[in-house]
DNA sequence: ATTGACTGATTGTCAGACAATCTGTGGGTC
DNA sequence: GACCCACAGATTGTCTGACAATCAGTCAAT
């Protein structure tokens, strides 16, 4: 409709898309910052408000641009749980196996771990270590409770790890097994156990051992991987024995 | 976190993204499959056509669905290319560091080589001389196509692996990286160098020595890396003598 | 200063219209 | 029969206009 009328498939609404990523990356819209009111965007672009809306709906859904009844901000954090979810549904189409995953979290886990221990300071330390009491604190019924510390104590130690991007991959495998376990009930055991691993695993922290660090953290996923698929045969079993 | 989220605000896009995820993880919708027309589906989940619209564009971003002019499909295979654009920009916005990809991209490529060298046949060998060949015959004029060949060297390693979702990961790294690399000049150096290094990795699989492998792919994306952060340096300088 | 109602702005949603393009059909030609 | 072309129908991509629900800011009353 435009000059830009070229003979390629790029649709109105892409080519939205690719303008206000160019704005994000340039740094003319900076994270938390708002975006133009969709009519604003409209006018401004000359197209029709539909196709402002799609590119939005497209940059809401890869985690660039999050969206409220007020308007539309650039994302202050980098979260994707869309992409999350998406992974998890293309996981089950596919019947992708659960391994996989855990060998995935294995690899990015333990890596992480062994660079966190360069950065490793005393408060850091504390942290982590009143992350663990918390954890043996939870009682066994409030399994969120746990799960959220637990995952706090993971952040907090790719945090350490000074790799943005590393840590946020990591953090997708996390969400996405997170996903597959919301249908396996986890037991107490699971709990106690999980608990007692980061006490070893903190021991090793303060030790500052990379090859320690990395020894434990394997141990840890290697058991829980062997216990997880376990589980899901056990569960399958009985799924297959009520049909 | 995701409980609270889907409390505040359920849109009815979001509902039909939902379902049509549904229908995708249950194997109600396959691979490849054609989905209803757009009026189809307005009409059978009682929404507006522009909500089903913003929908499909939410799915196609994230990877589930492709869409022609003919209709929309179940993506066949696992490919996203905007998740990778969006990834990009949020790199540049927030000014992440490129060591920091190519860390990823080392740990990824160096357990996929690994994880390779067990299920190597010999017809995989062949295909990966063949590659080896067809990148040393490239002028140094054809980037492009040395890029494709080098890409397609290491999914066909990748996928060796047997590890889909490491590949994928993999994939997505090393996309990025391209996408940052578009910015700089490949020299004829750079393309004759990486020629060598993969036929020393190639020897390395022909030994099938996994510790080998490892160490070869480190040697090179350590020099990669350096390289390419001298080259990125270099630049910024020159443009700095410009401003 | 706080509260509460009003107004305007903005989003979320729908319906209708239109051009461009793809699909498939049917006839005509060799 | 095989091939080619024109035509009609279907489908997407896009724009416009409309409406209710909700949010932000204003302004008056307490």
């Amino acid at each position: 409709m435009s000059v830009f009328t070229r003979v390629d498939r790029s649709t109105v609404s892409d080519t939205v898309i690719d303008q206000i990523m160019e704005l994000i990356s340039t740094g003319a819209l900076k994270s938390g910052d708002r975006l133009p009111t969709e009519h604003g965007l409209s006018e401004q672009l000359g197209v029709g408000r539909s196709s402002v809306r799609e590119a939005l709906k497209a940059l809401e859904m890869l985690g660039l641009v999050t969206r409220r009844k007020e308007g539309s901000f650039v994302s202050a954090e980098m979260s994707m749980p869309a992409l999350t979810k998406a992974l998890y549904v293309d996981m089950l189409a596919r019947e992708l196996e659960i391994r996989h995953l855990y060998q995935v979290r294995r690899l990015l886990e333990i890596e992480l771990g062994e660079l966190a221990v360069t950065n490793l300071e005393d408060d850091d330390l504390a942290e982590l270590e009143a992350l663990c009491v918390a954890m043996e604190n939870t009682p066994d019924t409030d399994i969120q409770r746990h799960v959220r510390l637990d995952r706090q104590f993971h952040r907090t130690l790719s945090e350490l790890a000074g790799n943005p991007v590393m840590t946020r991959l990591w953090e997708v495998t996390f969400e996405v097994l997170l996903e597959v376990r919301q249908r396996i009930p986890f037991t107490p055991q699971n709990i106690r156990h999980s608990d007692a691993r980061h006490r070893v695993l903190l021991d090793a922290l303060r030790e500052r051992d990379p090859a320690k660090v990395r020894q434990t953290i394997a141990e840890t996923l290697e058991n829980g991987e062997v216990r997880l698929v376990e589980r899901l045969a056990q569960l399958e079993a009985e799924n297959d024995e009520a049909v």
